[in-house]
RNA sequence: GGUGGAGUGGCCGAGAGGCGAGGCAACGGCCUGCAAAGCCGUGUACACGGGUUCAAAUCCCGUCUCCACCUCCA
């Protein structure tokens, strides 16, 4: 069974046709590096990581670019407003993206080019636009992407061009038609610029991604993707810049949904958004990823510190299983292959929600097994779990989510610790003197312990 | 005005003609000195009004409400 997957221009859930066998090209549009990241940009990075983990798993050579739009009107803002230079904006602000999609355990895109890495790939592309009629050059250095000379233009968004609001002078000069869209704008005075044959200019919003698409993937590749806000008009205009240039451009077009905040859209102009950094100090990130990466790509997510928590409480349940399991049994190593019907959910256009359901059960089961004192149902329910939990990105025994800092080489420590004071309470125990062996396990608690008594002994686990 | 999406049990959140996804919370039970954890059980929900069908949350018609995009947006 292929994977299938639901592409916005045909509205449909489509079976997944690779146009390389065996391989898979991804652009999902990444960062206008103009402020720090909130949780919904992160989501967006989230839904395509797991995405391409699923792809991974299914065998695909997986190539993925996710771009970094270092120039646009708001850099150029916000550098005038600070006294710093555009680029120092959109670096500190590359910087916080990057940090936030490590924390929530993004792997890496294969590239991550930058815009204005890549203007001689769109003076080209201008060129050639221009020469076939596509795109025109102002005499004030302005080049605009004539919409009437491409038939196809608005298929995307299932739109007519006559249906459009008519969009308001926003300064631009030149325009044949209002609705053409800025390719390159010309540089006012003391704002950055590169040389083109038109004069001196900045990219605008859209060409990027159409160079940096091609340069990168080549003429046709299988998916693009990005928040659902983009398809009109980003998309729409790449989609015009890069047919009417020659190239065959995406398969198909994924877009995530966004993360909501009292039922409007959380968004860096609304000043309604929750930062990464203000919700990974206050969140384990693997929970963050858990909460955000669980509901169905296209869902909405409805942001609430209620079912935050909420998810902590699930997402702890599948973790206490693991720990319990290694405690017992010793370390279970992930299988090489995840459950049918959990690969099922997945294939069929990313079933998360799905998919976990198959987890959790998974779980009960395990956690049955260790009751029933199953040992090897156990161990292979666990060893089920984290290759699940793993091609999510999930898994809190991978390394990545274990690694140093973590606070696992003091875990001896205070396991010896605890261990002295528990053989005290044992012995109060065993004579029966409840109130002392209550009060001192009122005290671990207070110190951030949980106590759990077993038929075979006490356990403590850290209260997160 | 155009386009797209949504309304599901106390809450979160899937599904998309028949068999109650899953989670959280709650309640009952088992276990336990008590607790915690875990397991077992308990809920007949799909915005509203019609219709099609042996059968509708799911299909059709109509209505209401909400959100988003229409040149800053993930």
């Amino acid at each position: 069974m292929s994977i299938r997957l639901h592409d916005t221009a045909s509205g449909q859930v489509l079976d997944f046709v690779p146009n390389t066998p065996g391989c898979v090209s991804i652009y999902l549009c990444g960062a206008t590096v103009q402020a720090a990241p909130h949780i919904g940009h992160i989501r967006s990075g989230l839904n395509f990581d797991i995405m391409r983990r699923w792809f991974a798993h299914r065998g695909y050579d997986v190539t993925f670019v996710r771009n970094v739009t270092d120039i646009d009107d708001k850099i150029i803002a916000k550098s005038r407003e600070f006294g710093l230079p555009w680029w120092q904006i959109g670096y500190a602000n590359e910087r916080a993206f990057n940090d936030g999609y490590h924390a929530l355990g993004c792997l890496p895109p294969t590239a991550e080019p930058r815009a204005t890495g890549h203007v001689t790939e769109m003076v080209e592309m201008m060129q050639a636009l221009i020469e076939r009629g596509h795109a025109y050059a102002t005499p004030e250095g302005n080049v605009y992407f004539s919409v009437t000379s491409f038939p196809e233009y608005l298929a995307l968004s299932h739109q007519e061009l006559d249906n459009l609001r008519q969009p308001e002078g926003e300064g631009e000069t030149g325009k044949r038609d209002p609705r053409d869209f800025a390719m390159w704008k010309a540089a006012k005075p003391g704002e950055p610029s590169w040389p083109t044959p038109w004069g001196d200019g900045r990219p605008g919003w859209h060409l990027e991604c159409s160079a940096m698409a091609h340069k990168y993937l080549g003429r046709a590749f299988d998916i693009h993707g990005g928040g659902r806000d983009l398809i009109f008009p980003h998309h729409e205009n790449e989609i015009a810049q890069s047919k009417a240039y020659g190239d065959d451009f995406a398969t198909y077009w994924l877009h995530n949904a966004w993360v909501t905040l009292s039922g409007e859209k959380m968004s860096k102009s609304l000043g309604n958004s929750v930062l990464v950094s203000e919700m990974t100090a206050k969140w384990r990130p693997i929970v963050l990823r858990y909460y955000l990466g669980t509901p169905h790509y296209r869902s909405t997510i409805e942001y609430s510190e209620d079912a935050l928590r909420e998810a902590e409480t699930g997402f702890n349940r599948i973790e206490s299983f693991l720990q319990r399991v290694v405690e017992l049994h010793g370390a279970v190593e992930p299988a090489d292959d995840v459950p049918p019907a959990f690969a099922e959910a997945m294939d069929e256009d990313f079933g998360v929600p799905g998919a976990m359901a198959i987890v959790h059960t998974a779980v009960r089961q395990g956690n049955a097994a260790l009751a029933a004192d199953d040992k090897e149902s156990a161990v292979a329910r666990m060893s089920e779990v984290r290759a699940m939990l793993g091609v999510l990105g999930m898994d809190p025994l991978d390394p990545f989510w274990a690694g140093p800092g973590s606070g696992e080489d003091l875990h001896g420590v205070v396991d010896s610790l605890v261990r002295i004071v528990l053989e005290q309470r044992q012995a109060a125990r065993e004579r029966k003197d409840w109130a002392t062996s209550d009060a001192i396990r009122d005290r671990l608690v207070q110190a951030g312990l949980n106590i759990e008594d077993r038929a075979d002994g006490s356990r403590w686990t850290l209260n997160k």
